[in-house]
DNA sequence: TGACTTGATGAATACGTAGTCATATGGTGT
DNA sequence: ACACCATATGACTACGTATTCATCAAGTCA
């Protein structure tokens, strides 16, 4: 009612025709002053940017990015949950800003909801799209990826066959945990997944299988449910009424890991002493007085670079393309140090 | 190399002239189609439907921002660290997806990113953006407020002066906390904060002070240096040191909360039973068992609707605003019910 | 039936920038 | 002094859509 229904309040938009006009340049040259500095003298660029200063003129990327075709804009689909997530889009977004390009998050619960975010983000002509997320479906992806929008898959090793990949080396990861839990003297180990069906979850569980075989150790294979820590903490419940209880509980995530640490301990069991944990991921919380998780620590901002490189530079070079990154073995105290050696007491392992 | 160094391999882009000539429309009814279907003809638009899908063509989102001066894209300023912003996050770009927004993210460590950051931002020209970073100096929301840019502070009450603001009623909370603490027989009540310049900070020591002051129970103040676990574990350091040990402690946020816990236990002191402590948040964490921390669980998505309405609806009535929400207390295992009520026991209670 | 309203469509243009082409200027080599 | 080249700049146009304005067909009313 007070304010005629305008929408738009917004002081009258300064353009570089405006600035031309008030630098007695032409629209071009200003235009050349941004983007193209060097095509242009120091006088007039001087003369440019004073004016601009005067007029309060902002170069505007939604004209530049149709005229380019490039947004500087990549796009990243993140699951709506998860510890794990928070670390990967401070490093995305960070590195990106230094990159001169932007971050437009799309997060979903329902996969209903995909096909929706899928053409918002077809709509948007972005530069690149990072797919974090594994409820998305193969065809799905495809679909999209032909566009001709390059997508770098980020942890999600499911994907590799249909569009570049980077993604922690899993299965070395897992091996490693299971060849240090076994050096520990663990001759049980129950290997505690996420969700069965997911690749995360197939590849740590069959590192850890291999690696703990080649010891002549069984591993047999509980699933939580989901990767939660309510999933963790009511696994730990089926664990303490287990007839022949394990050694050592191998779990697919640091965040289930929690659920299993604080399910096992309200129900009587003393973590290391009566059994051993790890985890997978290196959340900070692992490194909680609280937890002190043995854990495998991802190297986000590491995974992060090449992912955006991956995305950058994908028209160089074949079109699929993987990179696993070695992840660091951090011994802490949900493991019994019976048997400790100077590589393995506190101190990182590169496994990779 | 190889790919002669064309880095635009998309395919043709396909545009609404294209559908207009394969619809044998003009390029002016195809856009209605999309964008105006009430102007179109049921036979024509399915016409329309048809040559696009033929044709895989998706309206382009760049070139109506341009024509129509709206992005649909919401900015959004949010601290690099810290478990609280997860939840923010992802209940913001759910809910602006939900009204057919996309959500663009701005994350920086150093302020000295700041200007940069705020430079990219005016470039993009967002239909409105959300600060959610207290690093953010008044001037610089001013300039940037004056662009014309609608802006909401989130959970930032000194902002309250110069931009409208959404934030958890920070001084009832704290005064609910305290109240119960009082009521649950702590005589001495220390506060850590997180960094005493901070309106948040000084909101919930304020009401802290006052409710346990019109009890008769002190309230010191101690500055942990940073929303941090580190920095409360650190700070339970010096609570353990302490001559007069107090019988709570009230932290300002559950994540340095987390952090005084541990330093506590690992001081050796039992937390209730020796020492109560209270958070502030809700976290997800503050639930887990190996926390069970009492605290104020904020509704993040109730706050995060406020802030999108207040961004969208901006220009009705008065600029200035400032909604606060209520938060509810849990009650949980880090104090010592002694005395209970049912309205207290486990139980939640509305602050506001 | 003629004047008039409503609904559906096409033609034309503007949004603000970046790149192409053409032009002008000053400096270099012989 | 002439041809030549590198540099600096301006005029012009295209990017793909949304919004006038104009047009035309199909009703509606008296």
């Amino acid at each position: 009612m007070s304010s005629r229904g305008s929408n738009l309040n917004r002081p009258k938009a300064v353009t570089s025709v405006d600035v031309a006009a008030e630098s007695g340049v032409s629209q071009a040259t200003v235009t050349r002053a941004y983007s193209s500095p060097h095509l242009v003298s120091d006088k007039t660029q001087a003369k440019v940017f004073e004016a601009a200063d005067r007029l309060g003129y902002v170069p505007n990327a939604i004209a530049r990015s149709l005229k380019s075709q490039r947004t500087d804009i990549i796009g990243a689909v993140v699951p709506a949950q998860g510890e794990y997530w928070q670390g990967f889009l401070t490093a995305t977004s960070q590195q990106l800003v230094a990159k001169g390009k932007q971050l437009l998050l799309f997060s979903f619960v329902s996969t209903d909801e995909v096909d929706e975010v899928l053409a918002a983000i077809r709509q948007y002509r972005l530069d690149g799209l990072i797919l974090a997320s594994a409820n998305i479906e193969q065809p799905q992806i495809l679909r999209t990826a032909q566009t001709g929008l390059p997508i770098v898959a980020f942890n999600q090793p499911a994907a590799s066959g249909v569009v570049p990949s980077v993604s922690v080396d899993n299965k070395a990861g897992s091996q490693a945990l299971a060849e240090h839990l076994v050096f520990q003297g663990a001759r049980t180990v129950l290997f505690v997944g996420g969700m069965s069906h997911t690749s995360t979850d197939q590849l740590r569980y069959r590192g850890a299988a291999q690696a703990l075989g080649g010891n002549g150790v069984a591993c047999p294979y509980m699933e939580a449910g989901s990767y939660t820590y309510d999933a963790g903490f009511k696994a730990a419940g089926q664990i303490i009424e287990m007839q022949d209880r394990p050694d050592a509980v191998m779990v697919a995530s640091d965040e289930i890991a929690f659920g299993v640490i604080d399910g096992l301990r309200l129900g009587g069991l003393d973590v290391p002493n009566d059994i051993m944990v790890t985890g997978f991921d290196g959340l900070p919380q692992a490194s909680w007085a609280g937890y002190d998780l043995t854990t495998l620590v991802q190297s986000t901002p590491v995974l992060v670079e090449q992912t955006i490189r991956l995305l950058i530079e994908s028209d160089s070079g074949p079109a699929e393309r993987i990179a696993e990154s070695p992840a660091d073995l951090v011994v802490s105290g949900t493991l019994r140090l019976g048997r400790t050696t100077n590589n393995f007491e506190r101190n990182d392992l590169k496994t990779g």
